[in-house]
DNA sequence: AATGTTTTTGAATACGTATGCAAGCGATTT
DNA sequence: AAATCGCTTGCATACGTATTCAAAAACATT
């Protein structure tokens, strides 16, 4: 019911000008420390907080960072989501959300959310097309990629080493005894699939070794499942004794499909290995060795590489690269000792 | 580099005055079509979109709706997010995130997005103390809860028909043959958990029986595979013929605690029933019988019902319940004919 | 041709805040 | 006592937009 109070009522109530309850609200402004206290209390008692949309168009710093998604189905998703917006709240900053479809051009969303005047823009679970870059980049909003790479070299970027993990997962395959080693992708086009891939394929090579057959799962379940069923299609005679899915999330679908549906063993006839590490691959049921992609450390960077963008306009993008790691659990078996 | 273009920008451009590029782009407003497409032409040109923060300070619109979540753990809040999210931008509204955390209080946050003027709140995985309405009522901001449901009478919630899903729950198990009943119960003060578990109860007391243990999983993995453990630990020489569970998120952690780590089957000795119906309750390795929260209507009610509040400022407060119904799968047992 | 009616337009203002500038003031130095 | 310094304060303005009001233009009616 009632109106919003404004500075000027504070104001009003404390006896003093409306550049002064803006001081007391701006830290590191030259103020009376009592007559601070004395706007503060008279501000709570009215339930006065400064409006973020006025301040903005002072500052030209909305406090908000756009966060992009394409899917939060891959629970590695809505885990990075809540850690990175609860480590910008702590830091006075907060997400807006903005989901793209395959319909809507990348466009469209750009224009949709520089609308907001963001701080900052964080892309995850989507790739972005360079008239992205250029129009976020020709108004000065630093672009942040999420668990994705791009060739251009003006936008940061934040990714596990894919290239290094797919190697690792040969590696690991092959000195367990492995000899038929498949790949179930992700989106094909997203840099993250392409590196743990070559990763995968050059590892494999060092060993005089090469993939056995690939199939796209698009980082979906659903095709991850397709995919699985047409690497063991009746007609096939011989058949993969291990499959690297490029994500957890399809991991767990291919895993399924080979133990329901197909009738196989994980690992007595089949090995998996995943990629990401998220928290249900633990769980007894899958067991699911994978390669972590740490979380929190993604998470520490990517905040620290917005920020430094933020409050340092000439801040040089960079491309910051985490290691990852080989969990061991219980979907590879050492073929060497039967 | 470039500054963002401002309407006087486009309107310099377009050799009109900054009220008609106002106009142009205010839906319904009275000005030539002719022009109109003139300033929308100039306005591409430069790149120019209207500048919402600036915008929000006359309409009193921010065109953004506050989300607070507790935690993204639990499946069913991402996809809600994700949904909610969508449907919101379909409709020029976007999303603008706070996770509460148990240290703040509940008074922190509200300051914290009153800021932003936001249209209104929606409340998910969290419950809200009666300051929070307060506070919010009197600034007019609706309150919406999504997930969860409170006495006050001035906030408008959208749940399933938690009360009868739980009596749902006690035919099914009664019909089904079970004669010792156990509930698991997600955090303990939420309306969302009470009205499940006094369903329950209700619903044994139809058939004469009584709850034959109950245990906190607060809603979390952890303590639901520690609830499961102490109803099961060794020195009970009774242990219960069914379990609900007042999630699916803590009916896996159950299930894997049932099979992995006591060793029971499922549902050969024990039957397990979930609530939620998230998507990982459809894998076949855990195949699991649940209550379903159709999210689909959630959804919709929910953007409906802040919608209707958000424009039509004095419309009633609204208790929104969506039917719940019973998805059969694999953990439930007919323990008639062994 | 003169009048009335509707539509389109621009000038001016308000929204709530931050900040440059100059004035005020008490304390310190000469 | 005068001059200087440092700190605190208020005034005035700017940010980018929507909107009221009155003027102007277009059109319709007699």
């Amino acid at each position: 019911m009632n109106k919003k109070p404004s500075s000027v009522d504070v104001a009003k109530a404390a006896g003093v000008s409306q550049s002064m309850v803006s001081r007391a609200f701006t830290p590191g402004s030259s103020i009376n420390p009592e007559k601070r206290e004395l706007i503060f209390s008279k501000a709570k008692e009215l339930g006065y907080r400064p409006n973020i949309m006025a301040r903005s168009m002072i500052t030209k710093k909305s406090k908000i960072i756009g966060f992009v998604f394409g899917y939060l189905e891959n629970q590695y998703y809505p885990l990075a989501l809540e850690k990175l917006s609860r480590e910008f709240q702590s830091k006075g900053y907060h997400s807006l959300m903005f989901f793209s479809d395959h319909q809507s051009s990348a466009d469209e969303i750009v224009q949709e959310f520089l609308q907001y005047q963001i701080d900052a823009v964080i892309l995850a679970s989507v790739s972005l097309s360079p008239d992205w870059i250029e129009a976020c980049h020709s108004l000065s909003v630093p672009v942040v990629l999420f668990n994705r790479a791009i060739e251009a070299d003006d936008v940061t970027s934040v990714t596990s080493a894919n290239y290094e993990g797919g190697k690792k997962v040969a590696n690991y395959l092959v000195k367990t005894g492995h000899k038929r080693i498949s790949y179930i992708s992700g989106f094909v086009e997203s840099s993250t699939n392409k590196d743990r891939e070559r990763g995968l394929i050059d590892g494999l090579k060092e060993h005089q070794m090469t993939l056995f057959s690939i199939e796209s799962g698009n980082y979906n379940q659903k095709q991850a499942r397709e995919a699985t069923l047409s690497m063991f299609t009746a007609d096939k005679v011989i058949t993969p004794d291990a499959l690297f899915v490029a994500s957890d999330h399809m991991a767990f679908a291919v895993i399924d499909t080979l133990k329901y549906e197909l009738g196989l063993k994980v690992p007595d006839d089949v090995s998996v290995i995943g990629y990401d590490d998220v928290p249900l691959g633990s769980a007894p049921s899958y067991n699911l060795t994978t390669m972590s992609q740490p979380i929190d450390d993604m998470v520490a960077l990517t905040v620290k590489a917005v920020l430094n963008r933020i409050e340092q306009p000439n801040h040089p993008p960079e491309r910051i690269e985490i290691p990852s790691h080989l969990v061991q659990r219980k979907t590879v078996k050492d073929r060497n000792h039967p």
